[in-house]
DNA sequence: GTAAGTACATACATAAAGGTTAGTATGAAT
DNA sequence: ATTCATACTAACCTTTATGTATGTACTTAC
């Protein structure tokens, strides 16, 4: 039926809007560090790392049984994401068996707090929240359809 | 020190301790519906999009410039979502071409004035964050070539 | 008449996130 | 001697997130 040609590309768009973007706020841009900044520490796990670590030191194992399901896996590379951005410090006792400490900087405090003041809102007003008390975890909970 | 053997299963684990992550913050037992919010609240576009919104009402194709690159899949997707939790609302207009606004409920915007805050800090404090000033925004983001 | 804009839905594809398993070097407990 | 615990890494695989292309039912501008 009808002839498609490409629609433009979303970056030629961005570019002519970026000095008005900047005004308001640079996370709207998609140039801005921020977002990646931003996506950090609002990743899943980062989140609970960082409210873990406002109650102090805390070892590698420690922070895994507190949050309660972290792979190994995402909690050292959360881990070491938040320490390539300032935000926790790695203390390697250098022993052997390993013991290795983690606890937020100046900086990852000041972070943890911000992030902390919406996990304490979210749980403050869960019960506002539309079916949320319903709803376990997330979309992921999908609901199965019940095939009889 | 002390010896623990709750090594055991994650499900067992949070089911026993759950008294004790309750006391300081639900959001580390991972059962708790605050994750999914928490979730929808710090996706991605999701923190755009309420940013955003605290400017005022906008329309569908409105937002999708203001945010700069999102695809139109994944706005509605976050819209809906955003809608589902009761954090906006859709006015359709009912005519053709369609015509939709969308604006923060009062419960939308304690959320994003939250989640604002979070954002402010990182802009304001993103020379403090160590080389994210070199980073573009983050390793998926590509740098595009430039071809002039 | 043709092109562009609107607010999406849907199908398909890729990229990123996340989980599982196995392995390491060593000391302490059994 | 065997097992457990520590703090990881690497390889492999699955799930989720996100992007791309296309269609729609019209209207307005050209």
């Amino acid at each position: 039926m009808g002839e498609r040609q490409d629609r433009t590309a979303a970056g030629a768009q961005s570019r002519e809007m970026l000095g008005d973007l900047l005004r308001r706020g640079a996370v709207l841009s998609p140039d801005c560090p921020s977002r990646g900044i931003l996506k950090h520490l609002t990743s899943r796990w980062a989140v609970l790392v960082l409210i873990a670590l406002l109650d102090g030191t805390h070892r590698f194992a420690e922070l895994r049984r507190k949050i309660g399901i972290v792979s190994e896996k995402m909690l050292s590379q959360t881990l070491q994401v938040l320490e390539a951005d300032g935000f926790v410090i790695r203390h390697d006792h250098q022993v052997v068996p390993p013991r290795v400490d983690y606890q937020l900087t100046p900086l990852g405090r000041e972070a943890a707090d911000k992030v902390r003041l919406l996990v304490d809102w979210i749980e403050q007003n869960i019960h506002r929240i539309p079916g949320a008390a319903e709803r376990e975890t997330a979309p992921e909970e999908v609901p199965e359809p019940f095939e009889a």
